[in-house]
RNA sequence: UGGGGCGUCGUCAAGCGGUUAAGACACAGGUUUUUGAUGCCUGCAUACGGAGGUUCGAAUCCUCCCGCCCCAGCCA
């Protein structure tokens, strides 16, 4: 590749290079029309946010539209909540669908109206047989299956059949509406695939309204359809359905839109299924879909992720047809290499330790300067009181440190950020043995920002004057599940076994500086060598702090710490 | 013994008959640093699931084999 090329760096993949070749071509007149329809049966999840990206993103890129469409054919399953989290958390994402909200109920009569078209054209049946029946006639993927006994009924009969289920004269499960294919066919989709069944339940929008439902196979198909749908993109275990999407629509023969089917983002550590992370909710394994542990858009955003490191890592990890897994490791750089641009760095002492500066003068208080950012000049520099009792990190002091160590240890010197270099000259414990308190002195010539403070010192922590110190309560997350692919246990429905029961770390007395008290809820920082945090979203008080770690910082100190062990 | 897919570095992933087989994350080393952070530099697939074949030339084409995933909901 010569240097000309080299420019162009953003990856690309085989969905846009069909886009592009569809416009090249003038394929649909070189409109981009996608869409991204979610069930309203659960909260959306960084798996949703790839497809999201994806057609939201294929849509922008060539000046295309992208439809927001409830794929709502099922009311024993959906909710209006779900669909209130769905919009809120696509908008979120920052992405825009225009003023029309598209739902697959609003396509009923339509499509009410077509399965009567299939019915006339004798391609359609209705079925007595129960369901039990229906699967033993369906056969076996090496075998095929036996044509229904009612397969073969009149036009007129299944058309009045067909209105009366409609009409409710039937209880649910009595009766199907069938499609007639197959009953061979290699493609278990194609063996006479339900079109309709009889729910009698109340629909999210359309109410009382039917007592029939198409089946998604029967539904969404069509739906691409009527909205002129360029490029239906999906995921892979519709490949096979696509068929029939095909003979549906070319029977109709209606507007014909291209699937392109992808692999389905899976995460290491964690869950991606609507249905598994509803059972963590309704088992209570996490405080609700918004749990700052969940994957869900929801409990990242609450968790302290940003739109832009979600946008960035479905970008990075491409879109391709072979199924993977993506390391967490991914997604938490993404989020730091965003905020270590735009956060804020506080400092926050989470374990504290007492220091006492026995020559800093009692009852003074000096106000120092530090820089907010120093990777953003522009977000300028803060006052912090400092004074002669101080609380820094436990983990911060050794007694009897390593010779890597270049913290604080009895005898040893550090600096304290943004302030003095001081020097441990006592260990104070309890009767049993507790460090309780460090007595040090400081040093009045190394004051930070000073003419004689160039004098280097290894370490360097992050601290908070005790007396001006704000408790706030700090909830340390890591990852829900010990096992890299907790869904591989089988059909093992204990997803029990695989939580690690460390995934919640909650910290109560820990002394952050001042200004953390007059945060507002979801405001991120970075808190000084500690990681990153967002205020809580639900929790926070400015009288009773509550902050997430959303991601740590890189640990090379931890690295060596565990070699050496 | 059915149908549909997929196999390129630890993890993602470019590659579309002629490339020293991109890039990112991870990892390792060095360097800057009043965050052991960040930044910067360096290293990291003689190799593309395997075996044959076509070709002057194959990760890219053909054949066979192996492995993995999905499908038997009146879920989506």
């Amino acid at each position: 590749m010569n240097k000309e090329n080299e420019t162009d760096v953003t990856p690309s993949n085989f969905i846009r290079e069909v886009v592009k070749d569809d416009i090249a071509s003038n394929k649909w007149e070189g409109r981009v029309h996608t869409r991204f329809p979610p069930e309203p049966n659960g909260f959306l999840h960084i798996g949703h946010a790839k497809s999201i990206c994806l057609n939201f993103g294929l849509a922008d890129e060539f000046g295309g539209q992208c439809n927001l469409r409830f794929d709502d054919t099922n009311p024993t399953k959906e909710e209006d909540v779900y669909v209130q989290s769905i919009i809120e958390d696509v908008k979120w994402l920052g992405f825009d669908w225009g003023d029309k909200i598209y739902y697959t109920s609003d396509y009923f009569a339509q499509l009410y109206d077509w399965a009567v078209q299939l019915i006339k054209a004798d391609v359609a049946y209705v079925e007595d047989l129960s369901a039990d029946e229906i699967r033993e006639h369906r056969g076996t993927p090496t075998q095929a299956g036996k044509d229904s006994p009612f397969r073969n009924r009149s036009v007129e009969e299944n058309l009045d059949l067909f209105e009366r289920m409609k009409n409710g004269e039937f209880a649910d499960g009595a009766k199907v509406l069938r499609a007639k294919i197959d009953m061979a066919s290699g493609n278990l989709n194609m063996r006479d695939p339900v079109l309709y069944r009889i729910i009698k339940a109340h629909h999210h929008r359309t109410g009382d309204t039917w007592c029939i439902y198409p089946m998604y196979d029967f539904a969404h198909g069509q739906s691409d359809s009527i909205e002129t749908i360029t490029h239906s993109i999906c995921t892979l275990e519709f490949e096979d359905h696509r068929p029939l999407y095909d003979w549906i629509i070319d029977t109709l023969d209606v507007y014909h839109p291209q699937q392109i089917e992808f692999a389905r983002l899976n995460l290491a550590y964690t869950l991606l299924s609507k249905r598994k992370l509803l059972q963590l909710v309704e088992e209570k394994h996490v405080a609700g879909w918004d749990d700052p542990r969940m994957p869900t858009i929801s409990g990242l955003r609450r968790r302290g992720y940003t739109p832009e490191s979600i946008r960035d890592f479905c970008e990075r990890i491409g879109v391709a047809k072979a199924n993977s897994t993506v390391e967490m490791a991914l997604l938490e750089h993404c989020l730091r290499e965003d905020l270590n641009k735009r956060a804020l760095r506080l400092m926050a002492v989470l374990r504290p330790l007492k220091v006492v500066l026995v020559n800093y003068p009692e009852g003074q208080v000096e106000e120092l300067d530090s820089p907010n950012n120093p990777e953003d000049p522009e977000a300028g520099s803060r006052k912090i009181p400092f004074s002669r009792e101080l609380y820094i990190e436990q983990e911060d002091f050794m007694e009897d440190a390593p010779k890597k160590f270049f913290r604080l240890a009895p005898g040893k010197e550090v600096r304290l950020k943004s302030a003095y270099i001081i020097k441990c000259e006592e260990v104070i414990k309890d009767s049993s043995g507790n460090i309780t308190e460090l007595r040090c002195t400081y040093d009045p010539d190394s004051k930070s920002g000073g003419a004689t403070a160039g004098r280097k010192i290894k370490g360097t922590l992050h601290w908070v004057s005790a007396q001006h110190a704000k408790s706030a309560e700090v909830r340390m997350y890591s990852h829900l599940f010990t096992k890299e692919n907790p869904a591989d246990d089988k059909e093992s429905s204990d997803l029990k076994s695989a939580l690690n029961p460390e995934s919640l770390e909650i910290l109560k007395d820990c002394k952050v500086e001042p200004a953390l008290a007059e945060a507002q809820p979801g405001d991120r920082f970075q808190f000084l060598r500690m990681g990153y945090f967002c205020a809580d979203a639900k929790n926070y008080l400015s009288t009773a702090p509550v902050f997430n770690r959303a991601v740590t910082l890189r640990d090379t100190w931890a690295k060596i710490a565990k070699k050496g062990s």
